[in-house]
DNA sequence: TTTCGTTTATACCAAGTGGTATATTTTTGA
DNA sequence: TCAAAAATATACCACTTGGTATAAACGAAA
């Protein structure tokens, strides 16, 4: 039933998901790769049909492991305001969370894919997409329930708020220096009681 | 006096520019700067020291031209909240004045450097610390001419107003959608009147 | 224990990499 | 115009790249 198998080709996903984040897809090469696992070329190709695919299961994780831990966090949290405070919340700690993988897989292989790979790039974009519309729901639901005023326009504060959160993230990890993002996070909470809270 | 190299040497750098800047370091091969120049290798070796010493004049040549033309952009504004929002206005075309080079250098060789290039990183670390200083210097000269409130943050301000811009020029970029530049450029140019004009 | 299918290791391939030594061409200054 | 110098082209180097054919090792089921 193949499960030595689907063990083996977790193992190197988890093992190669930093090094293509890091590295970038040009930049991560086939004996970096062997390296990192241990495993040989003919047990890496057994397990993905090529570089290119292995790339895509390693951004996926990337993706899923800071996804899964902002569900995590925000499972608990029934009011929408409060979730929004919490996903800004996780990201004050994002920095911790994505230090191991090298950064966030977005801005990191968004730029890498671009120009370079299509395939790659729609992932990304597919993943903006999804994060942008967890924050309009959540804005959304805030507005049912008479949390956040009406007329607040759901998908431009999504849009707004996720480019902060990137923007900040971005130089936080550029420039070494975490107040980046604790004080975007900062101006968000006071957005989110100022602007949209009603 | 070597005016003939001079004038390759500039040739080469403007030619092989954006190669670099969308596609990276690694992902730009010798080959790729012959085909683009339309030179052998000896010239480019000619002319310049390695790979690396081409990729830093490239990534110079970059960030020099995007803040030249935000100079020649602001040089007729004497107002330092005008030259804020002239900057802001600035950003608003930055794709259009960028999308032949592949988007933000700041951006795509921060990611790029960054876990594989130290050196290049830290001139991408000095362009950053430039351009928020210019900011800084504009709302420091606003608080001197009153214009802007006393108590204001500068250091603050320039660094969240820069993080903003490079999120939302990411996701421009990335998504292939203007409309993040254009409407955190709205959000700024209100904050620089509702929080920073006194 | 034997067999058979799966998984991994080994050895190899052609093509491409950054870089260099040298020959050739071009430019420059007298 | 001509010789010296500078710039460019050619041909090559050792090494690495992603990928594959095949053989060996392993696992599970009978």
């Amino acid at each position: 039933m193949a499960s030595k198998s689907e063990a083996t080709t977790h193992f190197i996903i988890e093992r190669v998901a930093p090094l293509f984040n890091k590295s970038g897809y040009n930049g991560t090469s086939m004996s970096a790769i062997t390296n990192a696992t241990g495993l040989t070329k003919g047990a890496i190709y057994g397990n993905f049909k090529n570089k290119e695919e292995l790339a895509f299961a390693a951004f996926k994780h990337n993706v899923d492991t800071v996804v899964n831990r902002i569900k995590v966090e925000l499972s608990s949290i029934s009011s929408p305001i409060e979730q929004l405070k919490g996903l800004i919340g996780f990201y004050r700690k994002y920095r911790h969370y994505t230090i191991d993988i090298g950064g966030c897989p977005i801005i990191n292989i968004g730029v890498d894919a671009n120009h370079q790979n299509s395939n790659m790039l729609s992932k990304v974009q597919e993943v903006v997409e999804r994060l942008q519309f967890y924050i309009e729901k959540m804005i959304f639901k805030g507005q049912e329930q008479g949390e956040i005023k009406a007329e607040i326009d759901a998908k431009h504060y999504a849009k707004r708020i996720f480019a902060a959160i990137e923007g900040s993230v971005f130089l936080t990890v550029t420039m070494n220096d975490d107040t980046y993002i604790q004080e975007m996070m900062d101006a968000i909470d006071k957005l989110i009681d100022n602007e949209l809270r009603s």
